[in-house]
DNA sequence: GTGATTATGTCAGTAACTGACATGATAAAC
DNA sequence: GTTTATCATGTCAGTTACTGACATAATCAC
């Protein structure tokens, strides 16, 4: 192989991340986050697409493990807990990601360009595990369904398992499924 | 009242639709569209805040008439019934804009930048759902998760009635909500 | 009519992004 | 160790989305 080019990806991560931390997303420009890595803009352009895809670098790696999870998970699982399965068991790395995601996340709260970013790597996640799903025999608009609304559990799993980590996420994932059926119980009958 | 500008502005947002579906997004200029329109780009640009905001232009309307009508449920109706009374009650706008919606929705399906804005706008949707239900007292998160469920049962109804439409809107949101309990039911005891 | 308001035009400028070609470093072949 | 192919990077010119500043002209209030 010949030079990797790995390194100056690396500086442009880390150069995107404290640039738009200190003057905002905006006000950051290409050519200042280039210039900080060390290289040409014309070389941040060829690592990433465009100047907000050089933030959500890891998310391939993470839909794959995901979706892998899903596949994983005991044959005999219905669909839910196949993905209830698969949320927990990235309970670590998430934990490990932390110290780099979580001021990330107050960018991305403060700027809604990321945040239109995040909701479609956000798609992109929910069609994996979509598709995780009809893999282990699931009918396709089902898989959709639950797909989604997992990642709905999941995301108010997640923002309460930020506030209060001592249960961890497997507890606060239960949790939201147990809301989630509380809320939906009442539509058996029209009128309770 | 000065000179209103709506004429120009309809001109827009329909020459917009033409050429996206024309040429493509990518491949139309906003220099284009605002000649078709007989304006200028300038012009363009003061009526929306971007290239894209031009083909998304009665989303407030959707987003307040949807809000009104959750906060218009009968009072003792539970969440996610009060979600499934606002959903039901704007099928006649919806049927009314299917001439123009479907093209617009086939364009979007082939153009990812334009998926990214009805994702954000879609979130929209949901915060101003859930604002509503906190307005009938339901507990912030909870309502959050009941919008967010909600909003996936909708769009899961709405891709049906749009392959099947005489059963009417209601009716497949009512089986929505039916074959979402039924993926969430195994889950009340770990092991079926 | 006069004058205030406001949509539009004009124009210059910034910044994101792209294509084409040149250069230089690395690794594999010999 | 030299050669050669490969690939990351630099350089540069160009397009296009978008903005600020100022000028013009149409409409409304009077």
């Amino acid at each position: 192989m010949p030079r990797s080019g790995e390194e100056a990806r690396r500086r442009l991560q880390q150069a995107t991340l404290e640039l738009f931390l200190e003057r905002g997303y905006e006000a950051t420009t290409t050519a200042e986050i280039a210039a900080r890595a060390g290289v040409t803009e014309r070389t941040f352009f060829r690592h990433f697409a465009d100047k907000r895809e050089a933030l959500f670098d890891g998310e391939e790696v993470f839909r794959d493990a995901l979706s892998e999870a899903v596949l994983a998970a005991p044959e005999e699982m219905d669909p839910m807990g196949a993905l209830l399965f698969a949320f927990s068991s990235v309970e670590g790395t998430l934990k490990a990601n932390r110290a780099f995601s979580e001021p990330r996340a107050a960018l991305i709260a403060r700027t809604p360009a990321l945040q239109e970013r995040v909701l479609i790597k956000t798609a992109g996640l929910i069609d994996a595990l979509s598709g995780a799903l009809r893999r282990r025999g699931v009918e396709e608009r089902v898989a959709n369904l639950a797909a989604r609304v997992a990642m709905a559990a999941f995301s108010y799993a997640a923002s309460r398992w930020v506030e209060d980590p001592a249960p961890g996420l497997a507890a606060h994932l239960a949790n939201a499924f147990d809301e989630l059926r509380g809320v939906l119980d009442p539509l058996r009958k029209p009128r309770p």
